[in-house]
DNA sequence: ATATAAACTGAACAAATGTTTAATTTCAAT
DNA sequence: ATTGAAATTAAACATTTGTTCAGTTTATAT
């Protein structure tokens, strides 16, 4: 036979390659509506294999979910965060991993509707860059007197977390993805700029 | 026998009981976690009862898409939404449906995620709204030259949709819904003081 | 080269699930 | 009261789906 062909494409081993498959085929159409056979089929392996390697479809879940996990916290909950740009390691990541890009925003944003742990840490992580980031902008003057210090954090985060959650609907409007480069600095920008300064013209 | 008692609980009958508790478990575990035995059981009929009235699930569940759209669409798509407020039918309507505000919310939450197309009617008719709105503001003078004017609308659409969308991880940070009436005032004020003058203080 | 373990296969199994169907009950009209 | 249609039931059915297992191949160490 030839040295790496079919079963073992790209010198990836079949567990490897269970886990991707079931990644993205989770991240599209939800766990509960992607089977086992098609994960198996995906991956070009027999339907034993799951079991043999994870033991159960769920746990092949757990499997995902932590390599997801690892993905984003190794740069989203790395302390080097910047809180003026809470989203700024975007960027650099989609540069970085843009073939698996979609993949794991369509997991991320799966994970924090559907009530899952994960999707709670993921909001408590970015609530706290929130507050975090208020929290410094007050004590260094910076924020009105009279602005909400209850709410403003929560709408950062929705900014922030509609960018992500709603990235489908926004590219439909557009046109092409809004992660394209010029579109999310551009995105930043007035993003940036709402916060400091909103949209209406000074008196 | 008593006059209306178990089997048309309500004085409503199976059809709609199996609507109803659809819509709940729907909204709360997703379409896919849901079975028939699950509907029928919560509705108190027999589970033949399902493909009599609505034929398949697949059908029920556009029976109750239908159902939650007309309850939006009845506050959500009419004319006299106030532009500067698009979501101040919120507050008269969680106090008319409260009891359905929790289940229809869930449900829309669901259809902005799961890429359905009553989501991106959904989501489209929100920014449409949004850009409504920019758009009167500009003409009337009321924004910043330097405001970009294509990516308004959508940090708008988020600070809205983000307020739905996220709701279940407001209310356990928060330790109560955001929805009661006070948060929900209070976060108007916050989002439309944002909008208007941003959080940094005047030069 | 041989032995041992791990990877892998695919048929078979059991439980879950949507659907069908024949029988029964309910209800309104005559 | 009788009839006929619709509502409702519950068992049976067919398919899907996660899992198991005995056998085979592949890889590794001796």
């Amino acid at each position: 036979m030839s040295a790496s062909e079919e079963k073992t494409t790209n010198g990836v081993d079949g567990r490897q390659r269970l886990l991707l498959e079931a990644m993205r085929l989770f991240a599209d159409r939800g766990f509960d509506a992607v089977t086992v056979r098609d994960i198996t089929q995906a991956a070009g392996v027999s339907v034993g294999l799951v079991n043999h390697h994870y033991g159960s479809k769920d746990e092949l879940r757990k499997a995902v979910d932590e390599h997801v996990i690892e993905q984003f916290e190794e740069v989203l909950f790395s302390d080097d965060i910047d809180p003026g740009d809470p989203l700024g390691w975007v960027e650099d990541w989609i540069d970085k991993h843009s073939d698996e890009w979609e993949i794991s925003v369509g997991y991320m944003r799966r994970a924090l509707i559907d009530g899952s742990e994960w999707g709670s840490t993921l909001f408590q992580r970015f609530f706290s860059i929130a507050r975090t980031t208020v929290d410094r902008l007050d004590a260094a003057g910076s924020l009105r007197p009279d602005v909400d210090r209850l709410w403003l954090p929560f709408l950062i985060v929705y900014l922030e977390l509609g960018t992500l959650l709603l990235a489908p609907h926004v590219e439909a409007v557009l046109g092409r993805s809004g992660f394209d480069r010029d579109l999310w600095q551009r995105r930043y920008t007035a993003y940036i700029d709402l916060i400091n300064r909103g949209a209406s013209p000074p008196e």
